[in-house]
DNA sequence: TTGAAAGCGCTAACAG
DNA sequence: CTGTTAGCGCTTTCAA
């Protein structure tokens, strides 16, 4: 079964490859007449004919493509999307790239491994790059020569453009949300508080709104670990074991609210009658779960949206310049938080 | 900034072009000696040369790409991720892939929208397509010459391989589950039960189940919508208005019990004093439900990790040999069923 | 053991 | 308005 190509096209309607280029491109720069461009569109069909994109790119030096780059969150865990906030975010830019007319070339990343596969090699267009942290392997995908956006990382870098959320004032909010509700001892439960994160964003947000209502950061009552449900579930256990000291909880991301309250349910703890939880994401798990949890909602599908435009509009300029975009945040009020008043 | 390729490299070393070719691809049929190799792979270094794909591609006729095709199960519905079923498999999919040297194109579909671009265009080496039905795009895919895969589809065609799960044995289990626990009205709810589809399969292990106890299928206890939350919700609404006539209720999504649960549990329905529950995939939500689902199980890792490797054991051999695969099933038991016992 | 040359399918000047 | 020509970056006979 032999592919058929531009020429086989070009012959049926007796008229060169260019010509054939000319019409399926619409290039601006040639005019075909009525006449021809029929005889082409004719042609193009009768052979079922359609374009190799692979040798349109190499030649046209562009691809209609966007590499997505998915941190592997835990080093041995195959599955990219163990936070569900993965699975929305690349339904969004998958959404909007194909809207675009762009396909999506998706890989998962260990942090140690070379990006460059992605990049370099398949002649994308642009590339998404979710929570990753500096490195080697990050500037080497510079020499990529396209257009860099950066999804919810601080990395600080003129040469990437960025999208992301309000990170410490979410935190803030979520965290003097339960202090307005009477709460004194709020725990800090978040994956791992790194530089460039966006936890330690939230953990300074936190840290924040207890400073401005008096109170102190104990040490013990921050808990970080992964972001999955199973850290959750650890977390509830910790929690007992150092004997339930806060009434509350901050919780840095939905999934491990899930794995959280469920640990919590098997010691015969109660959320929101021993321990109310604020959460933060609020992807669809948020509503489902027993009791439904208050959370910081951010916009997900925005987010996506934001950063397939992002690249493309960078992709079109001439010029590189550097883009940062920040989406805004407010709770959501559901039943996982209670008054608290200090028993007398 | 130039892109630097194999010429560059070829000059460097003090090489021609298709030596380093060689070199690169450790082609067999040539032999070089230590020597040049190592000049080669010194200049590479030296260069950061990264080979171009696209182009490989162009010329070697295989490109290292596996295109995934995902139905956009909602028409208008932008989230393919909607279920997190597909999140799950998508991760074992890229794992897998990536574990052997490829890398996903990846695209939601409408269902009206022709797949030819993904396929034909790009030049990847096969095709997986999710749960989908017999149609014109689906034959135009054949075309493309490549081996395509089906997920959880009952498309017959010895064109296509297949990968796919008991769904009626595992639906016949199921339902049987509930008649040994006593229940005799027992409800169906899931996606739309269409010819081809997965839920036609389970409707009919639901069938036989009822029938081989004696029971009979009635109308009403068929509840049939999208799968997703919503209609769980919707489901647990339209069951309390019909009377709530049964005592349990096949569900063939966990994501739909989610819903179906929470809709229950608003219109203060318990599960599973009021109406038992069982489910169907096993997706991490099962068990971070309140209940925790009882639910028919789905190795969805191994069905991701499968369909790789029928794709890429297809485009290694000669002759097309279709190929059937299917996964066992089983039922794990948590807290959402209860005894029944007909009140006297 | 290596290199020259043709070509994968397409686009993009440049002529005509 | 259309065709010729020269690549894009790589692989792959075929000769040397």
């Amino acid at each position: 079964m032999k592919r058929i190509s531009i020429k086989d096209v070009a012959k049926e309607a007796g008229v060169s490859a260019s010509t054939v280029s000319y019409v399926l491109n619409d290039t601006p720069t040639e005019s075909i007449s009525e006449e021809t461009r029929k005889r082409v569109i004719a042609a193009v069909q009768k052979l079922e004919y359609v374009p190799n994109l692979n040798a349109r790119s190499l030649s046209s030096r562009h691809s209609n493509l966007i590499g997505v780059l998915i941190p592997q969150t835990e080093p041995g865990k195959e599955f990219m999307f163990s936070n569900p906030f993965y699975g929305e975010l690349l339904s969004s830019i998958e959404y909007t790239a194909r809207q675009n007319g762009y396909h999506l070339l998706l890989s998962g990343t260990q942090e140690d491994q070379c990006y460059l596969n992605i990049a370099q090699n398949r002649g994308v267009d642009g590339i998404i790059i979710v929570g990753t942290y500096p490195g080697e392997n990050l500037n080497a995908l510079k020499r990529a020569g396209v257009p860099i956006v950066l999804v919810d990382s601080y990395v600080k870098d003129p040469d990437f453009h960025t999208i992301g959320i309000e990170d410490k004032e979410g935190a803030r909010m979520a965290t003097r949300y339960l202090i307005e509700k009477g709460h004194r001892r709020i725990a800090f439960i978040s994956g791992s508080i790194r530089e460039y994160g966006v936890n330690i964003k939230r953990y300074q947000g936190y840290c924040d709104a207890l400073k401005e209502a008096g109170l102190a950061v104990e040490e013990s009552a921050v808990y970080s670990g992964t972001v999955d449900y199973e850290y959750g579930l650890a977390a509830a256990v910790l929690y007992a074991e150092r004997g339930r000291k806060q009434t509350a909880a901050f919780v840095t991301a939905d999934v491990i609210s899930m794995g959280f309250v469920k640990g919590l349910t098997q010691q015969g703890i109660g959320v929101p009658d021993d321990i109310s939880i604020v959460s933060f994401d609020d992807v669809y798990l948020a509503n489902m779960a027993y009791p439904s949890l208050t959370t910081v909602h951010q916009d997900i599908g925005e987010k996506g949206r934001k950063a397939v435009e992002l690249v493309l509009e960078a992709a079109k300029a001439k010029e590189h310049q550097h883009t940062e975009c920040i989406l805004p945040l407010h709770l959501v009020e559901r039943d996982s938080v209670r008054e608290w008043r200090e028993p007398t």
